[in-house]
DNA sequence: ACAATAGTGTCTCTTAGACAATATCGA
DNA sequence: TCGATATTGTCTAAGAGACACTATTGT
């Protein structure tokens, strides 16, 4: 019986200028040496207690990030994926600011708008779609997003990464409204957005009690 | 390095008696010998093109059925989930009415209601719990719940369908208003659920182009 | 004062749920 | 006719979106 090659692959995923982004890498070895990937490597029986420790490990070692959010995906298989046989990768999301990315400063990872994905080596252009998809439907109802802002954000910023997300606009009143019902933020005291020509606006945290918890929305966000 | 045991288990559920049921079977062979587990087995690189195959594959062979859904739910993982060493299975979930389980007439195929879930092996218990609440979730929001309804049946069956899912009641003037919106059901044309002494209800079924596919729910059902 | 955006009040429209009326069967 | 449940009509209540008003900054 042939062996199955396990992996796992991430896709890091983040905001720039209202648009999302997926981190890809320049391949240093065959197959597709040299092309944009995902990062992504073997899982190490020896090593990995999990697929999902895996994932945190190839991450961090690859981009030098270890992200506040990383689920898994689900799993993709067959012959024909990678060359050097039949596979098994394990894909997972996270979701970080494009601030993170930058101030690890690695230079090899590169930040691509997912509007401009065209090939990519092994199946990795459906898991980055597969990525934006259940993204789009966990923002729908849940505080998912709110790891693509940073600790700190206003209220109108967190609407942009919503709208950014979603891909449509969203009613203030009622996105305040149901940021009130979700009872998860808190106002930073004394912290505001500065420098602006206008009112400066509300820092807000997360409450203590959420970190790395997602906070689900009654009936959705009601968009569309 | 170890190599990794690359397998898939399904969870295949149904309603008896308005309660959730599993299907499980007597395990022939060691680990585990004897024990009441999930339809599972290796990936088969050689026959499968991918683990979706496969899973039904397996489900064909230990059960007989061929479900008109199956869906991947999630992989499991680590060194401690199979006493064989570190393994991977990506599991998948089914629905199916109670029906065809009898009538494929496997002896050896048993319904456990998911309320009595008692020790699995492996981390079995850990599956269905997962794909029990992926269905409820989507149950939420979609037409997945008709897979546990035949190819025909009444509005106040599918109802007390999504009821059992759920575990909550519905509003019934609601619940006709969103099937209407839906546009996925047809009326069989002079098909009447007979013979109780009662105004006999209409049949329906799904309409043709909707055959395997899900139908989005805007706005969820709002239960809760 | 003006431009700009934050934050709030409130009206209207849509939708969900409650309740009840009508329909149609078997006994 | 009665009991039972299907199916439909309609009123009420909750929630979402539109709009406008106030607040607070820099220029």
């Amino acid at each position: 019986m042939k062996s199955i090659i396990c992996t796992v692959d991430v896709v890091l995923l983040t905001l720039v200028e209202q648009e999302l982004n997926v981190a890809v890498l320049k391949r240093d070895h065959d197959p597709f040496k040299g092309a944009m990937a995902l990062p992504g490597g073997y899982i190490l029986p020896d090593t990995d207690n999990d697929a999902q420790d895996a994932a945190a490990r190839v991450l961090l070692t690859k981009t030098g990030i270890t992200s506040p959010y990383l689920e898994q995906l689900r799993s993709f298989s067959g012959p024909a994926r990678d060359p050097r046989g039949w596979s098994l990768s394990v894909a997972y999301y996270a979701l970080v600011t494009a601030d993170l990315i930058e101030s690890v400063g690695r230079k090899d990872v590169q930040l691509l708008p997912i509007s401009r994905l065209k090939t990519m080596p092994f199946d990795h252009a459906d898991i980055v779609r597969s990525a934006v998809e259940r993204l789009r439907n966990k923002s729908l109802y849940s505080s998912l997003p709110v790891y693509l802002c940073g600790p700190r954000f206003t209220i109108p910023k967190l609407q942009s990464v919503y709208e950014a997300v979603l891909g449509e606009s969203i009613n203030k009143v009622s996105f305040r409204r149901k940021l009130d019902e979700l009872d998860m933020l808190e106002p930073v005291p004394g912290a505001f957005e500065e420098g602006r020509q206008n009112r400066p606006a509300q820092l807000y945290r997360l409450k203590g009690k959420l970190q790395g918890d997602l906070v689900l929305v009654e009936r959705g966000l009601n968009s569309g």
